[in-house]
DNA sequence: CCTACCGATCGGTAGG
DNA sequence: CCTACCGATCGGTAGG
């Protein structure tokens, strides 16, 4: 869970199994809230503590510096969202369910995690190295894996695209948007979301639902494109 | 094109059709990128003036404040991107070629201003009232007439989207994430992109070419949202 | 977990 | 356009 950061050493005995502190986690939820609505620079240890109801210093019990608040969120966001995915693509081996799946888990994911997805977007620039290039390491993997998974589809000829790369970014850029405009009280709930751009990401590929060669309109014919 | 920032009054004389000082151009371009690459509150005072050769009190004989030049930042990325859609629909009445412009146009602006995108994007909470506001007026009034043009679409038979809203989030957060990974030494130019993307619009709302009703192969037809 | 405090940096002003 | 300077705030430490 926090691996990443450094427990407080001195009085805080070892047992890893009750899930330490308790403290850290609300430290670490405290500033997710608030480097999500006030970003990091814009958020003082002081606004930290007062929402906890303590002094700044008394953070220092628990935590390192604020970068090392930083540096935990970026890892866990990371992390779970390549988790997940994985996650998803292993529960069927037909490419057009495993692309169906992975859009509607990365959408749940980023209608879920709104806080994460906006601090490990907005505030990358101001992880410190070498954490910053480990997270985009991550992050590139990512979307790694979506692109080969396009591209798997394009070879079993269940999917058409000109890019399978420019295909991927602009599915992974879809639930990148879900996560600054969805609300709870919405009309919309999480599983509609999900299940709409779930369907929308096979129709950006085209994609083929028996092994049958699907014809269209000719809108998109003349696409020739190197990469 | 300042018409947000109070030119400094003292000895600049009032030949505003020589496109006044430049100085405030370079200022406020400067400003542009240092805002891009650290974020507003990232960016101090003295950055600017030191990207210009200049020391940062020099800076205010011709801006009021450093929240001035965010608020002209702001102000320029949001009127232009919608000026430039309302063109691109005005040169056809063809509702999918409308569609497809409108995408090209999206899409090459963002390509194209990846500062001032980023910048509209990262900072608005940085904007203070009442320019905040009317700058996400600004924004709504672009996002709502892309969900009107699909919603036309769908209206004349053209388009299949179960919510034009959600089909048109997608299609704007698209753009957004062309601004973040385009780069003018890659293997793709911004108008083989706009190409690709403005085609993936059409297939995102199963456009018809002719009036032709296009059939498929059944993967979006369980599809039911109620909005 | 607190009070008291440090050095550094910030946006902005005075005055020329 | 500059130097000199202001009050405020920052992350973090000392010491208990």
């Amino acid at each position: 869970m926090s691996a990443h950061i450094n427990r407080n050493s001195s009085a805080e005995h070892g047992r890893s199994s009750t899930w330490g502190s308790g403290r850290l986690e609300d430290i670490v939820d405290a500033a997710l809230t608030l480097f999500a609505e006030q970003g990091y620079l814009g958020t003082s240890m002081k606004d930290i503590a007062a929402a906890l109801g303590l002094r700044a210093p008394s953070l220092y019990n628990h935590v390192e510096s604020k970068q090392d608040l930083l540096r935990e969120i970026m890892y866990r966001g990371a992390n779970e969202l390549l988790s997940s995915h994985r996650a998803a693509i292993a529960t069927t081996n037909d490419v057009v369910e495993q692309l169906r799946r992975a859009m509607e888990t990365h959408v749940t994911h980023h209608a879920v995690n709104p806080r994460e997805v906006r601090v490990g977007n907005a505030e990358i620039q101001n992880l410190e190295e070498p954490d910053r290039s480990e997270v985009e390491s991550l992050r590139q993997q990512y979307s790694t894996a979506w692109t080969e998974l396009i591209e798997r589809g394009v070879a079993e000829g269940r999917f058409d695209s000109p890019s399978p790369r420019l295909s991927s970014l602009a599915m992974l850029e879809i639930g990148i948007g879900v996560s600054r405009w969805y609300r709870p009280d919405g009309p919309l709930t999480v599983a509609q979301i999900a299940y709409y751009y779930g369907d929308m990401a096979l129709r950006m590929v085209d994609a083929t639902a028996a092994g049958v060669r699907r014809p269209h309109s000719g809108v998109s014919d003349a696409v020739q494109l190197s990469s």
